[in-house]
Parts: structure tokens; C-alpha cells; sequence
RNA sequence: GCCGGGGUGGCGAAAUCGGUAAACGCAGGGGACUUAAAAUCCCCCGGGCUUAGGCCCUUGCGGGUUCAACUCCCGCCCCCGGCACCA
């Protein structure tokens, strides 16, 4: 034992003397010589923070604890554990926030990483501190700005106009999920649609490989069809349908149909539609575009015009998500213009309408409302033309449809292609258009490309310069950063362009090329691309000259394990991994993908309901943690549920983990030197076997729940623990409460970190148990227990069981028929009735 | 509507290659120790019967498979999270 008395358990002091002890000793900190020559080596991440004023929610805390529980786990069986962490500190909520305090961005975000660092060391982490980040770090965005000029370059950003939600009072651009029902989220007024020239990666073109290399990733399931789901990807083709001259319908339809027997014509213009069901398409008998589609003012006749002017107007001021409301009604305008139908060569009018989205597809359909709910609707609402072609077993072409039949089923009114069905029909009736060259098989995606500009303060200022003669210029490398000013007006203003664009003197500036007078670009990019690639920014924060070392890359990433919330499934998440692919095709990296195991965490709620600031019922962790301790917090967060769940937040259910804490503490300091009880030794060796599995796949609570079992069995009746039975469960204990494990482990008179290799290894004969207790059945009803040697044969389970007076009973009201029997487990005595 | 996840004691939850349902913990009750309290230790703690031995019921609901179902299959209901006119 050591010399220090034994004292009854301070958190607190023991909390700041291994706290002070890590950081003097450097216990978790990596030199550049440790980053070059680990052995074993094991990244070990967690989604960065963003610093709110609030300081650290109990959720952060219980994210980070799950993920430093894991490190600390791979720490003690050997690995050399990388545990970064940093701040995600740009973008619109520090940006309102700061704007409604008055406190400038540049002044809020230090104070509160301060107050995030202060907290996160309090919780006893795992820490790096010398290799943290911070995305606001003009030396850390400079590789932003780098990594847009690389995409820049390799064509893969490209800037284009796009709708966005635009509040007329706030004066601002809103993102989809700040605008509610319609309105602005902060001051209710209607959002109207804008259209502005944004900056766009094309992640489009990794949409195959995105969805293609989930099949090998190790990540949570959810996570995975998440992103399937949002990729969306979906065989189909493309069909196309000739557009009418004006007045050719005024010829007759006889004549289109002859139009249609010989070749249709090609070089006209033709309006394209992709569709999943090309087996329906002699059931199309109309056509819709949307109200956006470049070819509405070609199809619209004269006379329709002024319907159709007005009817666009109304849709563009929609904002985006109201327009997209499912159960709005269906509503649309006839252009007065006609298209062929590619398959009967039939003329079907051509209508516009806010239900069909010039962001999916071609921003055009062909409508087929017998075998499609929402062209059913419309075409009932307008009076258009319902054919089935498609028939059920037990129908036919006649069968009335009362809605769309969108089952499956065989072709009817389809020519020669009537009687086949619905999946074979599919190739055949686009090989037979493909030969007029009217159709082509095609896969269409539903992921859009990704917009990173804001057209706000608090980002990255977008590394372009714009010259009247050389164009769209990138900033050179070497000029890199392009510093954000610090400007007190930094609120947005009705011009709805970036408040940069209000400070000439920083805007204005000189083409890198020729030399002209020239302006910068004023937007800022999207958060999201700051915290696409600081996980290969971590092991390479002591390089200044380059976003990442090629040697400590290579030994760190990809990343081995990846702890975060299942809300950054998809944006988050596919952002780091396009990002990483695109870095990989032009030689950055040589990986491409980022993660090799994701695991989502669950969500805490408190007292059955969810956490919030507005119904008061937050956890605040400082005063936890004053009270109880860090080490029992962690417990407490890991003991709630499984951890990939979540769990409730209990107030008073902290008292069973802190009490644990007390024992333990308790029975370390007053154990003996002796030999182990063989009872206490079985469990221990049972304890370090559940444990030993438990913490790789997350299931702390369980986990915790074994070491509880297990002391409780070291204390039973009151009685002193052996060294050797409690050495090894301090060990078992720290990943968990790492510092009462490291004063505990110095008490128990050991040199050194707890956090070497110490982890117990579990002897499978000492764990075995001697004797068995065996439950007896008849006719699957439980009639009793016997107690027997381990392994002992069905003849002995037998012989004891039919001794227990409560079996014989019911033995004896018939035959034993059959006996099952699950060694060490269970014995059934299937009875026939006497009577039978 | 679609895609995930989930429904088990007063509460948080265990147990799913089908094998004694409720481990561990909270709250509650009783006891030991104590002047007292705290801490600690021991016992009880799903429901209904029963003098006892014991019996019956119970994992959202209804069916089914099986010697045996929280676990598998079919059909529903409810809660949470995400997406949502995706052609």
C-alpha cells in the first residue's frame, strides 16, 4: 500500500489531482515523433462540439463519455489511442446569437471554446489538447479555402443560380428547416423564393460510389439506410416526347398517329422525362412540367400565355417548403401546348404545375394518372383523360379505377406489349423506344449537388476572385487565407447579398492573373465543409505549410472508430466522405472513406421527456458533476440504457452509480493480502469475460451492471476484499471513471498510469462453474430446480429430477413421452395424459 | 405516406443461435448496527389465489409454429426519431 492514509473518496480532490497529473505528465498528449511511431496505432474520434454560450449539454457529455469509454478501453488492451477534439465554431446559430447579444462572433467564440475547454477537461477525456482545432482558426480555414480551390480546379464546384427561402423582414436567406409552415421562424412573416448565383459542389457525381461502397462500411445499420435513402438512387428511363408545332393538333389526330407510324421526328424539340414505370407509357395522356422548366414559354400558346404567367409568378413566391406540402391540393395551368406521346404517337396537352419539381429528374413528367396517385388527382381535378394500362389478375382494360393502380399486374391497351408483365415490360417498351432513339435506360439520383454558399458573416469568405477580363479567378494558394475581416455591421440587410459585400475595401481587390482591379467573392461557405475534413486535420495540426502530412496520415487514417448522433447521418457524414473521395481521386489521400466504423449514439431525455432550455428541465452538468463527481456522471450516462439508445436522466438514479463509486473506493483501500475466495474468484473471472466483450460493441450499461454484480459479491456479508480480487476491477472499472480508478491504482502501491497495458485477462477455467442448477420441467411448465455437478449427463438430471417430490407429482399423471434436455439449463418431461 | 428505432414490474432497464422473465440500479417496506443521523450489511418488493406444500396469470393487442416464444412467423395498435408530391 502506499503511504498515503486512507481517507474516505473526494471526487473532487481525486477528479483535480489526476486532471493536473495527465496534463503535467503529458499522459495524452502526442509529439510529433509519437504521431510518426506509434504502435497500434488507434484513432479514436467523436464529432467536434459547436461551442453555444450554453456551455456543454448533459447530450455532449454522454456522446463524449461513450467515445472516451471505447478510447480509454483500446488504451488499456494495448493500442496507442488518438483522442483529438476540437470546435466547429462557425455558422448561422453563433452568427444570430451574437447578433442578438451584440456581442461580435469574434469576441463570443473564444469565451465559449474557453468555457467548452474548462468543461470538457472537467469530464476527464482523453484529450490531445495539442492537436485541437478550431474551424474559425484562420490557420486552420486557409485549408478550408484550400480544399474549394482544389475542388475548384478539378471542376468539381461550379456556380450556377438556385432558389432560396428569403424572409422580407429579417432581410435574410433561410435555410429549409428555419422556415415553419410557411412562414420565418423568428418573426413569422411569409418566406418568399429568391434566386441567387450560388457556389455548388457537384457531389452528384459521387452519388454511385457514395451509395455503392456503404455495402462495406462498419457503420450502424440506421446510419446506412439513412443515406441510402437520402442518395435515392432509382432505375428508371428516359423517355422523351416530341413537342408539337402550334397548330399541329388543328391537323387532326389521324394525322399524328401517322406521324407516329413512320419515325417520329428527331431534331424537333423534345421535351425529356425520366420515369420508373416507362412500362406505363401508353398510359400517359398529358404531360406536366414544372413551373420553372426552361421550355414553358416555347410550349405555351398565345392565348394561354397570361394563365400561365401568373400561375408561375404564384409558385415562385411559394417558398420552397410550403410548395412541397403533400397534402396541398393538386393545382396547374394548360399551356395550350401539345407533345406526342413516344408510344401511341397521340397528341396529349402539355400543362404546367407546382406538384412536379424542376429539382428532381428533367423538372418534367409524363402523367399516367391511371397508374399514379398524384397525376390521378390532378387528372380528376381538371378533367383529363384516365386509361388504365394495367391490369391485375382477374381484371382487364375495363376494370374502372376509382384511384391509381399502382400495383403490379399485365399490360392491357399497350399494342403488342399487351399481356406482359409489368417488370418485363419495363426493358422491353424502352428498347422498342430506344430504337427511334425516344427513350434510354437511366438511373437517376435523388441526392442534389451541394450548395456551400451563405450568403452571411460567420464563415470562411469562398477563395474566388472575379475579374472582368480573366472571369471566375481562385485565389492563388500562397495567398491563402483570405482573412475574414472583423466588421462591426455584420447583420444581413434586404440586398440579400453577403455583409461583405458592404466592405469595399476588403472585397475590392487585384486579379491574381492580370493584375485589373477585381472583386472578391463575398459569400461565406457552409459550415458543413468545415467539418468535412477536420478529422484529417488533427494529426497534422503541427504543419503549417500543409493541410496534412503524408507519413502521419497514412499511419492515423482512416479513422478506426467514429462516435456521433444519428442526426448527422446523412449531411454531415456524406459531405466527409465525398469530400475524402474527391481529395483521394486527385492524390491528397490515399483512402476513400474516412470512417471505417460509425457507430450513432442514442439520445438522453430527462424524467420521460425530452431536454430543453424552454421547459427549464435541462441537466447542467457543472453542478453534477460538483456534486457527485465526474467519474460518477460517466457511470451514471453509461448505466442509463444502451448506449446506442439513449436513455432516461433519473435525478435521483444517480445515487446507485455514486454509491458504487463509494464502495469500490471503500473496499480498495481496506483490502488485505491473501488469498482470492474461489466463489469471488469464479465471478471475477466471469466479470472480466462479460466486460472484456461488452465495451467493444457499446453495451456499457450491462457492462457497468457486471462490476456492480461482482463487488457486491467481493462485499458480501460485510466481508474484506482481497487484493487480488479488487486489483483487477479497479483496472475493469477506469475506462469508465478513469480517475478514481488512477488514485486507486496508485493507493494499491503501482507505478505509473492505470492506462498502460493492465487490462485482466479472463482464465475460462477459473470462470467455470463447478456445480449447476438445472430447471425441470413438465410439459414445458416450470416444477422445480435440482443442483448438480456441471455437464452432468441427462440420466443423472433425470435420476434427480424425478427425486423432486413436486416433478413425481406430475410424472405420475401420465407417460413420459419424450425428455428434452439443454445441458446445464433445462430439463422438460414432455407427459402424455394417463387417460390417452 | 415512406424509412429507422422502440413498447417487459412503481421507475431506468436485463434476458433475443427459442430454454428458470424481471440481472443491475432507483424509489418503497422491514431488520441489524448507532444516543441519533449518514454510511454499511441482511431480508422483502409484477398481479391473483393458498393453512402449508404450492397453484394460476403476466413481456402493447389478436392469431400461428414449437416439448418450450419477450425471442420466430402472420395480422393489427401505440410511442419516438428522420424523410416527405422524388415521377
Amino acid at each position: 500500500m502506499s503511504t498515503d492514509p486512507p481517507t474516505s473518496y473526494s471526487p473532487a480532490k481525486v477528479e483535480a489531482k489526476w486532471q493536473e497529473t495527465w496534463e503535467k505528465q503529458g499522459t495524452n498528449r502526442f509529439t510529433q515523433d509519437d504521431l510518426r511511431a506509434p504502435d497500434r496505432p488507434y484513432y479514436n474520434l467523436m464529432m467536434f462540439p459547436y461551442p453555444s454560450a450554453e456551455g456543454l449539454h448533459v447530450g455532449n457529455i454522454y456522446a463524449f463519455t461513450g467515445a472516451d469509454v471505447h478510447g480509454r478501453f483500446r488504451r488499456l488492451t494495448g493500442h496507442t489511442v488518438f483522442e483529438p477534439i476540437g470546435f466547429d465554431a462557425f455558422g448561422i446559430h453563433s452568427e444570430n446569437f451574437a447578433l442578438k447579444q451584440g456581442i461580435h462572433p469574434m469576441d463570443l467564440i473564444p469565451s465559449n471554446v474557453a468555457n467548452f475547454t474548462r468543461q470538457l477537461r472537467r469530464i476527464g477525456g482523453m484529450f490531445d489538447w495539442d492537436h485541437m482545432v478550431d474551424t474559425t482558426d484562420p490557420a486552420y480555414y486557409r485549408w478550408t479555402q484550400w480544399i474549394f480551390i482544389q475542388l475548384f480546379k478539378a471542376g468539381l464546384a461550379e456556380r450556377k443560380e438556385a432558389p432560396v427561402n428569403w424572409c422580407p423582414s429579417c432581410m435574410t436567406v433561410l435555410s429549409n428547416e428555419q422556415v415553419i409552415a410557411g412562414a420565418c421562424e423568428r418573426c413569422d412573416t411569409p418566406v418568399e423564393q429568391r434566386t441567387i448565383a450560388q457556389w455548388f459542389f457537384k457531389i452528384t457525381k459521387y452519388a454511385a460510389k457514395l451509395l455503392d461502397n456503404l455495402a462495406h462500411l462498419d457503420w450502424s445499420d440506421s446510419t446506412k439506410k439513412a443515406q441510402v435513402n437520402w442518395i435515392g438512387r432509382s432505375e428508371g428511363a428516359l423517355l422523351r416526347f416530341p413537342i408539337l408545332p402550334p397548330g399541329g393538333v388543328a391537323a387532326g389526330v389521324d394525322d399524328a398517329m401517322t406521324v407516329a407510324a413512320d419515325a417520329l421526328p428527331t431534331d424537333t424539340d423534345q421535351i425529356s422525362v425520366f420515369t420508373t414505370r416507362p412500362d406505363t407509357v401508353f398510359g400517359a395522356t398529358y404531360m406536366v412540367l414544372s413551373p420553372e422548366h426552361p421550355l414553358v414559354d416555347e410550349v405555351t400558346a398565345p392565348e394561354q400565355a397570361d394563365a400561365i404567367r401568373e400561375y408561375s409568378e404564384v409558385a415562385a413566391k411559394m417558398d420552397l417548403v410550403a410548395r412541397q406540402k403533400t397534402e396541398k391540393a393538386k393545382t396547374g395551368v394548360f399551356t395550350g401546348g401539345y407533345c406526342l406521346n413516344p408510344a401511341t404517337g397521340e397528341p396529349i396537352p402539355i400543362w404546367i404545375a407546382d406538384y412536379v419539381l424542376m429539382g428532381y429528374g428533367t423538372g418534367a413528367i409524363m402523367a399516367v394518372p391511371g397508374h399514379d396517385q398524384r397525376d390521378f388527382e390532378f387528372a380528376s381535378t381538371y378533367g383529363l383523360t384516365i386509361r388504365r394500362v394495367v391490369a391485375a389478375p382477374g381484371e382487364d382494360a375495363d376494370t374502372p379505377l376509382d384511384e391509381a393502380y399502382q400495383g403490379d399486374g399485365s399490360l392491357v391497351k399497350s399494342e403488342h406489349f399487351d399481356g406482359i408483365p409489368v417488370a418485363d415490360a419495363k426493358p422491353a417498351i424502352v428498347d422498342w423506344l430506344a430504337g427511334r432513339k425516344l427513350a434510354e435506360a437511366k438511373v437517376n439520383f435523388r441526392i442534389h449537388d451541394w450548395c456551400i454558399s451563405r450568403q452571411r458573416y460567420w464563415g470562411p469568405p469562398i477563395p474566388i476572385i472575379y475579374c472582368e477580363d480573366c472571369g471566375t479567378v481562385p485565389v492563388p494558394e500562397e495567398d491563402l487565407p483570405v482573412v475574414l475581416p472583423r466588421v462591426e455591421d455584420f447583420k444581413p440587410d434586404d440586398s440579400g447579398v453577403s455583409p461583405l459585400a458592404r466592405v469595399e475595401e476588403w472585397y475590392r481587390t487585384k486579379c491574381p492573373e492580370c493584375g485589373a482591379v477585381a472583386r472578391r467573392e463575398t459569400d461565406v461557405s457552409d459550415t458543413f465543409l468545415d467539418s468535412s475534413w477536420y478529422f484529417l486535420r488533427y494529426p497534422s495540426t503541427d504543419s503549417d505549410d500543409k493541410p496534412m502530412d503524408e507519413d502521419i496520415t497514412r499511419t492515423w487514417l482512416p479513422v478506426d472508430c467514429y462516435i456521433g448522433g444519428n442526426e448527422h447521418a446523412v449531411l454531415h457524414l456524406l459531405y466527409a466522405r465525398f469530400i475524402t473521395m474527391a481529395l483521394h481521386d486527385m492524390g491528397h489521400v490515399d483512402f476513400e472513406e474516412p470512417f471505417v466504423r460509425f457507430r450513432a449514439h442514442g439520445l438522453i431525455i430527462r424524467e420521460g421527456a425530452k431536454m430543453s432550455k424552454s421547459k427549464g428541465n435541462v441537466v447542467i452538468p457543472d453542478q453534477i458533476i460538483e456534486q457527485y463527481g465526474a467519474d460518477t456522471l460517466r457511470i451514471y450516462l453509461m448505466f442509463l440504457g444502451p448506449f446506442e439508445e439513449g436513455g432516461d436522466y433519473r435525478d435521483e438514479g444517480i445515487q446507485g452509480p455514486h454509491g458504487f463509486l463509494h464502495r469500490l473506493w471503500d473496499t480498495v483501500i481496506n483490502a488485505e493480502d491473501g488469498t482470492p475466495d474461489p466463489d469471488v474468484e469464479r465471478k471475477l473471472h466471469q466479470t472480466i469475460a462479460q466486460v472484456t466483450a461488452q465495451i467493444p460493441t457499446l453495451q456499457y450499461n450491462t457492462a457497468i451492471a457486471a462490476l456492480m454484480e461482482y463487488l457486491n459479491s467481493v462485499r458480501a456479508g460485510g466481508r474484506t476484499a482481497v487484493r487480488a480480487e479488487v486489483e483487477p476491477l479497479v483496472v475493469l472499472t477506469a475506462p469508465f471513471a478513469p480517475h478514481i480508478a488512477e488514485e486507486l491504482w496508485s493507493r494499491l502501491g503501482k507505478d505509473g498510469t492505470i492506462f498502460g497495458q493492465n487490462w485482466p485477462e479472463h482464465d475460462p477455467e477459473k470462470a467455470k462453474e463447478s456445480s449447476v442448477e438445472v430447471a425441470v420441467q413438465v410439459n414445458g411448465k416450470l416444477r422445480g430446480t435440482v443442483r448438480g455437478p456441471a455437464g452432468m449427463s441427462q440420466e443423472m438430471a433425470e435420476e434427480l429430477a424425478r427425486k423432486e417430490e413436486n416433478v413425481a407429482r406430475y410424472l405420475d399423471e401420465g407417460t413420459v413421452t419424450r425428455a428434452i434436455y439443454v445441458p446445464n439449463r433445462l430439463l422438460n418431461f414432455v407427459v402424455g395424459s394417463a387417460d390417452a
